[in-house]
DNA sequence: GGCTTTATGTAACTTAAGGCACAGAGTTTT
DNA sequence: AAAACTCTGTGCCTTAAGTTACATAAAGCC
């Protein structure tokens, strides 16, 4: 990601066991990390950042690379209707693979990056990139998995809007949530969930709401509580053909 | 790909030049190749399969990485209900991704590939790949400029299905073929063009039919002519709001 | 408390997309 | 040429999704 808006200034990383700490959620980048990968490390720097901040948008360039260590950092695109899809979502122990496509092709390509929360990263320059491109078979082999994961995720995506219903499409979604955070309740709005899934607020109303009379699910003001994991599930698999 | 209906015995490669010839749709590969590029080309045997041979197909395994030499492969993802989308083309010059997926992380990926045509293509070696990525720099920069141009494809692909309607879709389909062929008509079967974009026969037809009337195009059995392509090219742009 | 803003619920309507059924045209096979 | 098959066109109906337009509810602010 470029660097619009940093809040912080960016300070020089000493340490290797700082960087150790901050990197804790790279466990695919670190455990067998060589030479040459902290190498790369060593010459980053942590920035800062606030919640909400445009890292790129539309055509931007960005000349760095960026290894989230806090926050998270939501990739979208929106349409001229004024809708919006999430693409993914950065977290700790990722990188933003749309800037490997500006370091390595230099080519901006038109999608969106924005901070969802508080957000550090150590941002990585290009030359120090491709030094550690050329030397570091650990960092070589986190960006190539890193790369075809997304990949993975992207066709899941097309599939999901080629075949999928809508209510499916967000039963699965609610599932992964709750996944995630063992069934701790999802703090969102449904206008949010209609961003992240490219669709309308109502669509999402209606639909959570017939989630909730199946109770799957409770729902209150910006946050969705799981009730049956089971039930939700049936929903999901169900592809909603029987009601 | 893995190689699960080879039709003729792979050939072992001697000389440079031969290669050369064979990889002349590989500017990107070959003109700045190294040694250690040499080196796996030289090990790699090609192969030669009929027109309609899957290569891989759900959750399939795939020990290889194949260059395509000449023809096409078709990677594709299919529904329960019978429908297909079209993920992308593999053609002479790329490799296919989804191999890279199951190489570099050891998942097989649920997706089917397909040649479209008769098909000759370099097969590489686990063994071979790997020492090629860690000791080309030129086949590095290879991998992931196509990684990378994929993964920029798919996000149009996602946001071509969140956002557009089924006649633009069709219509930027359209313009691109003929773009590519300069205008030569295009040999598809309009449930072939359902299956490539994920839709159904029926609304491929009617989308046609009301294109011909609009005198962009002409339609032939199997086969699509160009007639204006500024038209083509309005309606595109128009996003079907106008009639 | 009243005012404002934000979030949700929903009924009524429109549009896009898909499914079904079948007719007819063009190709291939026998 | 007759039969079989493939491909296209289209009317009719259903469903999914989106839009409009409000009503209501909850939270934040003065």
């Amino acid at each position: 990601m470029s660097v619009p808006a940093m809040q912080t200034p960016a300070s020089e990383l000493t340490s290797n066991s700082e960087l150790k700490a901050l990197l804790a959620n790279y466990p695919d980048l670190i455990e067998d990390a060589d030479a040459a990968c902290w190498d790369m490390l060593q010459q980053a720097r942590l920035m800062s950042f606030d919640a909400n901040t445009v890292l790129f948008h539309e055509a931007m360039e960005c000349k760095h690379l960026m290894l989230i260590v806090e926050g998270s950092v939501r990739v979208f695109k929106d349409s001229d209707e004024g809708r919006e899809v999430t693409l993914y979502r950065v977290e700790p122990g990722q990188l933003c693979v749309h800037n490997l496509n500006n370091l390595v092709n230099g080519l901006a390509y038109p999608i969106m990056a924005q901070t969802e929360t508080f957000m550090r990263g150590l941002v990585i320059t290009r030359h120090s990139f491709h030094q550690a491109l050329n030397n570091s078979v650990s960092f070589r082999n986190y960006v190539l998995r890193t790369l075809t994961e997304r990949l993975s995720h992207m066709v899941n995506l097309v599939t999901g809007f080629a075949f999928d219903r809508l209510d499916l499409r967000i039963a699965c979604w609610l599932n992964t949530q709750f996944e995630k955070g063992c069934g701790k309740p999802i703090s969102i709005t449904h206008n949010e969930l209609a961003q992240e899934l490219g669709t309308t607020r109502e669509m999402v109303s209606r639909i959570l709401k017939d989630f909730e009379r199946k109770r799957c699910i409770q729902l209150a003001r910006g946050r969705i509580y799981l009730r049956c994991r089971h039930t939700l599930r049936l929903v999901s698999e169900g592809k909603g053909k029987s009601n």
